[in-house]
RNA sequence: GCCCCGAUAGUUCAGUGGAUAGAACGAGCGCCUCCUAAGCGCUAGACACAGGUUCGAUUCCUGUUCGGGGCACCA
């Protein structure tokens, strides 16, 4: 039960001509005035009334009950404290009955998601700023999950195009091309294709021919973006990303529904072929109103299609396979490009896409850049956290094996990145600084790991069985206590919204604080040495309640808790 | 030039139409015979600027400045 109802139902009581809508709950600035307040603003308006005065008025005919243990007036509002034992016993036994489930509100139940992100173009080892749409991605995935969505996670295998086109001339040249030259190779592909107009012509030509379905073509471009996405995913993985369904663009060259869709924006009057014998559609026909991105090329003047083309035939695609949503998570520099996109399919009659936008991540000295050489890639990252989480970790723990101090590492490492990134709102610029990445100290991903890694201490050297939930004699003695039980409750609201809102930082953030309350009850109150068998008791299942939902939070941000750290 | 995001402490980030704007890093001072010091306590420090809406604006609106992104044959 939301703590909140009871209140609603005490004031209703003596108030009917009160209605739900007129209250707006807040937290008072500090446990001593009281844990939850209500301010009387709205209610001044309706009533004709000072706001101070109504709140005199009503507090007063407020009585105690099991959950309510007094209301007072503080100027304009209503301050309540509650029954902490009662709400406390309650607030534990809802968290250690749903386990798992623990935060859920179950929003999504019956409902099917077609998402998809990444999508990286295969041609270089993933960096940090790429790893932004996989974490935001993947935590959007485990968040709508959690909620009870049946979610499809795909993946587009950008393999042609121009890029890959290049690539394959360059690999043809070297013999055996690996995954770590790929970058390199990259990168000299474009420099010559700049340089060298009759090398770029050669990588127009090859696509072209695999435009009209030549094996041999097919088969090149195949080998080189395979050794290539199979090399990005392994990074993924590391991170806990993972797919459910690759989709390759080339399947969508010479799809018969891009037929349909031409033939619908022909018949809106938006496609046109102009003075250059391109195809190309007319926005503002289609209610597009700035000049700026008024025009958009479906196929060249030579009639090969142009990614747009096939990117929206996929977008068909998955819009057929069922989802009630199609989601998808971009990069804020495809805004323009989403929106044309949604634009044309819509006149189609295809929905467009629900999309989720992210912003840059800058490095102190600027944006990135692969040419220069200056992006922090993942896998170096993961490398040089994960040497610097095992030194400590095998420094700390001698009596574990080395793979159990390697498996540890890793999964400070991952938390370390995913919860820098994560934490961070989408739409917001972040400034990525390896030094403080690879600290582990402050507000990190391993702080609420260690947090975790403390609790589980404590259940371990418990001589007393877990409760498995609470007795009668529960009671809350310490306000340490009494802030944990009321930030822990508050999980189920974060969840929601973050849910409706597609977003994941307030969880991250939320974590982040629920840590925080559990470390100042750790140092203010002693569990295993509390000296009374009812308040062990009693801390030991608000250690549990804790280590469930920050659990359940940082599984939502794909972030593991080793059991010793 | 036009369009879309953003601006909170020295730095990196939270947050809210209402009671004293939170952390962390960095700086200074303390704390391990005590369930893990990847920790804790204390001190100093911020809502870019100007208007407007409102009983009340850091939050909503407009403008300015600054930063990021985008604007037809790249994907």
């Amino acid at each position: 039960m939301k703590l909140s109802t009871p209140i609603i139902e005490a004031i209703c009581n003596s108030y009917p001509e009160v209605d739900v809508s007129d209250f707006i709950f807040s937290t008072p600035p500090t446990l001593e005035l009281g844990d939850m307040a209500v301010p009387m603003f709205p209610l001044a308006k309706k009533m004709r009334k000072a706001p101070h005065v109504i709140a005199r008025e009503i507090a007063a005919t407020i009585e105690g009950n099991d959950h309510i243990a007094s209301a007072t007036a503080t100027g304009p509002y209503i301050n309540f404290k509650l029954n902490r034992a009662h709400v406390g016993a309650g607030i534990i036994d809802a968290i250690l009955k749903a386990g798992k489930q623990w935060g859920s509100n179950a929003s999504g139940v019956g409902q099917k998601v077609l998402i998809e992100h990444t999508s990286i173009n295969p041609n270089a080892s993933p960096h940090v700023g790429r790893g932004r749409c996989a974490m935001i991605g993947d935590s959007i995935t485990r968040l709508l999950r959690f909620e009870g969505y049946d979610v499809e996670v795909h993946y587009y295998v950008n393999d042609m195009g121009r890029q890959i086109g290049l690539l394959v001339l360059i690999a043809d040249e070297l013999e055996n091309l690996t995954f770590d030259q790929i970058l390199d190779a990259y990168v000299t592909a474009n420099q010559r294709a700049k340089e060298d107009p009759e090398f770029a012509q050669r990588g127009y030509d090859l696509l072209a021919r695999i435009e009209d379905g030549d094996p041999e073509i097919q088969r090149k471009f195949h080998d080189v973006t395979d050794l290539c996405l199979r090399g990005q995913l392994a990074v993924l993985e590391r991170l806990n990303v993972s797919y459910d369904v690759f989709d390759k663009e080339s399947l969508y060259i010479n799809d018969p529904r891009l037929k349909l869709i031409e033939h619908a924006l022909t018949e809106t009057g938006a496609l046109f072929t102009d003075e250059k014998e391109r195809r190309v559609v007319d926005l503002s026909k289609l209610g597009y109103q700035p000049e700026e991105g008024r025009y958009f090329v479906l196929r060249r003047a030579n009639g090969s299609s142009m990614y747009g083309c096939r990117d929206l035939v996929y977008s068909m695609d998955k819009q057929e396979k069922g989802a009630s949503l199609t989601m998808m998570v971009l990069g804020e520099d495809h805004k323009l490009y989403a929106q044309q996109m949604a634009l044309m399919l819509e006149a189609s009659g295809v929905p467009a896409p629900e999309v989720v936008y992210y912003a840059y991540i800058l490095l102190k000295d600027g944006k990135m850049s692969t040419r220069q050489g200056k992006v922090v890639l993942l896998a170096d990252f993961l490398d040089q956290a994960s040497e610097r989480a095992r030194e400590r970790v095998a420094e700390q723990f001698p009596d574990l094996s080395n793979e159990e101090h390697d498996a540890i590492a890793e999964q400070v490492a991952v938390s370390a990145i995913r919860f820098a990134v994560l934490r961070v709102k989408s739409n917001k610029n972040v400034t990525f600084d390896m030094e403080s990445a690879l600290s582990f100290q402050g507000d990190t991903g391993p702080y609420i790991q260690y947090s975790c890694a403390r609790i589980r201490s404590i259940l371990r050297k418990s001589e007393v069985p877990i409760p498995e939930k609470s007795d009668s004699l529960f009671c809350v003695s310490t306000d340490a206590e009494w802030s944990l039980l009321l930030k822990l409750t508050s999980f189920t609201e974060v969840v929601a919204d973050a849910a409706t809102q597609r977003v994941c930082a307030p969880i991250a953030n939320y974590a982040l604080e629920l840590a925080h309350t559990f470390t100042s009850f750790y140092h203010d109150c002693p569990v295993l040495t509390a000296g009374d068998p009812n308040v062990t008791n009693m801390r030991l299942l608000l250690c549990c309640a804790t280590l469930q939902t920050l659990s359940n939070a940082l599984h939502l941000l794909g972030i593991e808790t080793p059991e010793r750290m």
